[in-house]
DNA sequence: TATTAGCACTCTAACACCCCGAGTGCTAAT
DNA sequence: ATTAGCACTCGGGGTGTTAGAGTGCTAATA
C-alpha cells in the first residue's frame, strides 16, 4: 500500500466501518464487517486493512480486544466521501414535497421574526433528535433601509425599523419629550438621509462618536431623534434560537452523565456558539466540524453542521445542527440543506 | 408518644435530619445528629425517635443499615415548620439591598415584556441553581383595554394592544385593502367600545362566533376589524420561560442519569406545566410543592416553589423554581418571593 | 417512665478473583 | 495478496470476602 493514496476497497471498508458504528454503537469486528458487507475477502484481510486504517489515524480500538470505531478523522473522510459522491438517500422521512409545504408555513410567519425561527430549530430537532440552532438575520450586520416612527399616546412613540430584509423589529418607547407627527417626521428624515446605507453596527459607533463630540451643537430635535434612534437600535444581542437538548439526552451517545453536562455547558455558553456561528456565517451552503476540528472547547466532543440562508446572493444568516460526533450526517446534512433552502426562499419572495 | 401529636423534642430532631440532609446528601444517622445538634441525649434515644419518625412515615431508610433520609411528607412537614416560625436567614448572598436594586432593573425593562422575564429566569436560576420558570401576565387573562391601529405603509397596519397591565404586544399586520388613518380610527373605536373590558380569551370566543353566524351582514369595514383583531391577537401560547438546565444537571441529586431524563422530559413538555402554573397562579403568596405531592406524573420527584406577582390586588402572574425534592427550601422560598415581589413592584409604578 | 450503654445483627460498598467470549495480531500455508 | 489457524488480550459479569456504618433490641440506670 502506498503511503498517502489510500485505495479503493480500504476507502470502501472505513465508509462501512463509520456507517454499521453510525447506526449501532458498538465497536465494529472484522468478522462483521466481513459478512454484512459483502467485499468478497475474509475477516482476516478486512482485519489488515482495519490495521493500516488504525494506523492511519482513521480508526482507533477502544481497548484490545473489541472492535474499532472511527475517529474524528475517521468520520472526517467519511463526511468527505459523502459529500463529494451523489446525494444519498436521507434517512429521515421527509421528501421534497415536506419542504415545499413547509416553505409556505414559513412564508406564513414572515411577519414574526422569532416565532419562525423557533418553528425551524423546533423542527430541524424533532426531526433529526440532534439540537437545533438558528441565528435569524442579524440586526448588527445587515443594512439599515428606514426608520419609521409613528406616534403614539402621550410621549410615546412607535419605532419600526426596516432594513433590507424587511421589518425587524417595532418597539414603543418614550421620548421624553411631547413631539408632534410632523416632529417625528422631520426626525426619521434626518436618521434616513443620515444613516441609509450603514449597517447597524456602524450606525452604533457613529452615534457614540457623535455624542460624545458634538453634544453641545445639537438643536433640541436632531437631539431627539439621537435619543430615539439609540433606544430603537438597542437590541438584545442574544438573538439566537435553540432546541431540542430534551431529546438528546436519550441518545446512547449521551448515556454517560459526563457527555451530557459537557452539552449543556457548550449550551449554556451561548455566545462562544454564537461567536462560530458567526464565523461561519460566511460560508458557501453546507459546512460540517468534527469533534476536534472544533475551535470551540466544550464542543470538542460534538459535531455541528451548518448551513447559511440568503437573500439573493446575500448570506444572511445560518442554521445548525449539533449532535455527538457518532452523528446521521447524511441525514443532519439532507436536513440543514434543506431548511435553509426553505429559509432562502422565504425571503425572497 | 401520643398517636397524632408530635411532641417538641421529635419535631426538632425531624427539623435536624432533613436540613442536615438538605446540605449534605448522605442519610443521616443517629450519631451524627446526637453529636452535631445538642439535644442532650444519646445517639440512641434519637435511634428510638428516628424509628418513630419512621413509622410516622416522615423518615425513611435506603437499606437496613443506613442512616435515614426525609420523604415527601417529612420534607412537607419541614417546610410548614419554616413557614410557621419567622422568616429564616437566607442561605444566597443576597440582601434586600439586591431587590431594591433589581427592581429598579426591572422597571427599565418595562417596555419589553419577553426581556424582562427572561431576565427574571435567568436571575432565579443562577442564583438557586435550580430551575427558573416565569409566566408573564396572560395576554388570555388579562382584560382587554383598548387596541389602538396605526397606519403604516402600503396596506400595512401597526396594531398596539393594551391591557390592564399596560402594553403587551405591538405588531405589524397587513390588512388586505388600503385603509386610510380615519378608517383605522373608526374601527379601533368599534373595536374598543364592543370589546373593552372582556378578557383576550372571551374576545376569541366571541370573535369565533360572530364569524359564524353573521358573516354576511357585515361591512367591509368591520369585516376588516374583525379580520384585524384576530390576528392581533393571535400570540402565541408558549409564553413560558425557563431556564437554568443547565446547572441543575450539576447538582448532585441528578448524578442519575435518569433523573436529567425524568427532568429533561417534564420541561419538554412545557404544557403540562404551564397548566400547573395556571392552576397555581390563583394561589397567594409563596407555596410550596413536593414530589409526590405534585398532580403532574413528571414532576413527581421534583418540586415546585411558587409565588404569584400582583398588580394591585389582582394575582397577574406567577414565577417558580423547579429543584429536586432534596432543596434548599430556605433559600428558594426567598428567591422566589421577593423576585415576584420585585415585578409586582414594576407593575405598580 | 424515659433514657442509656452494650451488643448482636444487617446491609452496602469496595476489592479481589475468576472465567467467558469476542476480537485481535501473528505466522505459516495457499 | 489472501487466508486459516491459533495464541493472546482484555472487558464484563458473576462470586466471595471484608470492613464499616448504622440499626434494633435488651437490660441496666436515673
Amino acid at each position: 500500500m502506498n503511503r498517502k493514496m489510500i485505495d479503493s476497497r480500504t476507502k470502501q471498508i472505513l465508509f462501512a466501518v463509520v456507517q454499521s458504528y453510525i447506526s449501532n454503537p458498538e465497536p465494529v469486528g472484522s468478522r462483521f464487517v466481513s459478512k454484512k458487507y459483502n467485499f468478497g475477502c475474509s475477516p482476516a484481510t478486512i482485519r489488515n486493512v482495519m490495521s493500516d486504517l488504525e494506523d492511519l489515524g482513521l480508526l482507533a480500538q477502544p481497548h484490545t480486544s473489541a472492535g474499532r470505531i472511527p475517529t474524528d478523522k475517521g468520520y472526517r473522510m467519511y463526511v468527505d466521501m459523502l459529500q463529494s459522491s451523489e446525494p444519498q438517500q436521507n434517512d429521515f422521512d421527509v421528501d421534497m414535497d415536506f419542504f415545499a409545504a413547509y416553505t409556505n408555513k414559513l412564508e406564513a410567519m414572515k411577519n414574526d421574526m422569532s416565532g419562525m425561527f423557533s418553528e425551524v430549530t423546533n423542527t430541524l430537532s424533532s426531526m433529526s433528535n440532534y439540537i437545533g440552532l438558528a441565528l435569524p438575520p442579524k440586526p448588527d450586520r445587515t443594512t439599515f433601509n428606514r426608520i419609521d416612527l409613528l406616534k403614539y399616546r402621550g410621549d410615546q412613540i412607535v419605532a419600526i425599523l426596516v432594513t433590507d430584509e424587511g421589518v425587524i423589529k417595532n418597539r414603543i418607547i418614550a421620548s421624553g419629550s411631547n413631539l408632534e407627527q410632523k416632529d417625528l417626521n422631520r426626525i426619521s428624515d434626518y436618521l434616513n438621509t443620515e444613516y441609509g446605507g450603514y449597517t447597524i453596527d456602524e450606525i452604533r459607533d457613529i452615534l457614540i462618536y457623535r455624542i460624545k463630540k458634538e453634544k453641545a451643537l445639537w438643536d433640541n430635535l436632531i437631539s431627539s431623534a439621537i435619543k430615539i434612534c439609540e433606544q430603537a437600535l438597542s437590541f438584545s444581542d442574544e438573538d439566537m434560537f435553540v432546541s431540542g437538548f430534551y431529546d438528546v439526552v436519550n441518545l446512547p451517545d449521551f448515556s454517560d452523565i459526563s457527555r451530557i453536562k459537557d452539552i449543556a455547558r457548550a449550551i449554556k455558553e451561548k455566545h462562544l456558539i454564537l461567536k462560530l456561528m458567526n464565523e461561519l456565517s460566511n460560508t458557501e451552503g453546507v459546512h460540517v466540524m468534527i469533534g476536534s476540528e472544533n475551535p470551540i472547547e466544550e464542543l470538542r466532543k460534538l459535531s455541528i453542521v451548518t448551513s447559511t440562508y440568503k437573500e439573493g446572493d446575500r448570506k444572511i444568516g445560518i442554521v445548525a445542527l449539533i449532535g455527538p460526533t457518532r452523528m446521521n450526517y447524511t441525514g443532519a446534512i439532507y436536513m440543514v440543506e434543506n431548511i435553509a433552502r426553505c429559509i432562502s426562499r422565504t425571503f425572497e419572495r
